[in-house]
DNA sequence: CTATACCCGACAAAATTTGTCGTAAATAAT
DNA sequence: ATTATTTACGACAAATTTTGTCGGGTATAG
């Protein structure tokens, strides 16, 4: 009930980790997972997403790595989440169509309004707070 | 991601239909399984749920059922959701202390921070927003 | 060339959620 | 009293989601 994922987690203290190196150094996905004891495979996969979505930079080959690539103040936390985990939404009729409530559903207004409080409050959240 | 379970939904949408009814009229879960097409063990059990905690009162019997027992205004989504789901964090961390990470974790202090965001998100909002 | 590091899909294991079943207890009506 | 109806509740099974692993790939520094 509204937790978030290990993956997202994992994320979270990459982003953080990375943020407390010197501009432009270049951070392992296996020191990272040896810091901080978590799997290896698990973290790659979340920093291979970021990367992806240019939120951080992976550079290749030996010596290679992760750094920050994008200003963590300038990505807000529904965009973080929603590139970690998809739409976000705590039930899936705010995004899916297909439900087949004959009749009429009697809250899904109530449940809009509630994703919507949470999406504004995560709309003006950036990553930079949340890894000061 | 942040989604409740179906068992809040069904939550939600029995008190919003008992919410609708005339004050101190008795609904079966039965009738609200079938007119919202539902599984009714399931409903059963998050309404009684709700009535050992007294947000709704169960009268027993042939003729029987439930109605509101206490003002909607007054319960917040906070104790709803705890209520339904127990204690309410985005990771357990908020709650347990059992968590084995030898290095400090990076994260703790802003993962509180989100949490706090959403706790007091919910304590403004009542279930009467909810079902009104 | 080789070792190191990122990339990525497919799969397996574990955990959680969702749904079902059997049984018990209360009570209204006959 | 008996029966029918309704809530109460624990144990279990099925389904789904999350979490973790594996086996390959590509890029590149030395």
């Amino acid at each position: 009930m509204l937790k978030i994922t290990r993956k997202v987690e994992y994320a979270l203290i990459a982003l953080r980790h990375l943020k407390g190196k010197k501009h432009g150094e270049l951070t392992t996905a296996k020191e990272i997972a040896e810091h901080y004891a978590i799997p290896q495979e698990l973290l790659a996969k979340a920093l291979q997403q970021l990367a992806r979505e240019n939120v951080i930079k992976a550079v290749k080959g030996p010596s290679g790595g992760y750094k920050l690539d994008s200003d963590p103040n300038l990505i807000n936390m529904t965009k973080f989440f929603e590139i970690m985990e998809g739409p976000m939404g705590i039930m899936d009729c705010y995004f899916d169509s297909g439900c087949d409530q004959l009749n009429a559903c009697n809250i899904r207004t109530p449940i809009n309004r509630i994703n919507d409080s949470i999406r504004s409050m995560f709309d003006k959240m950036t990553l930079a707070d949340i890894t000061y």
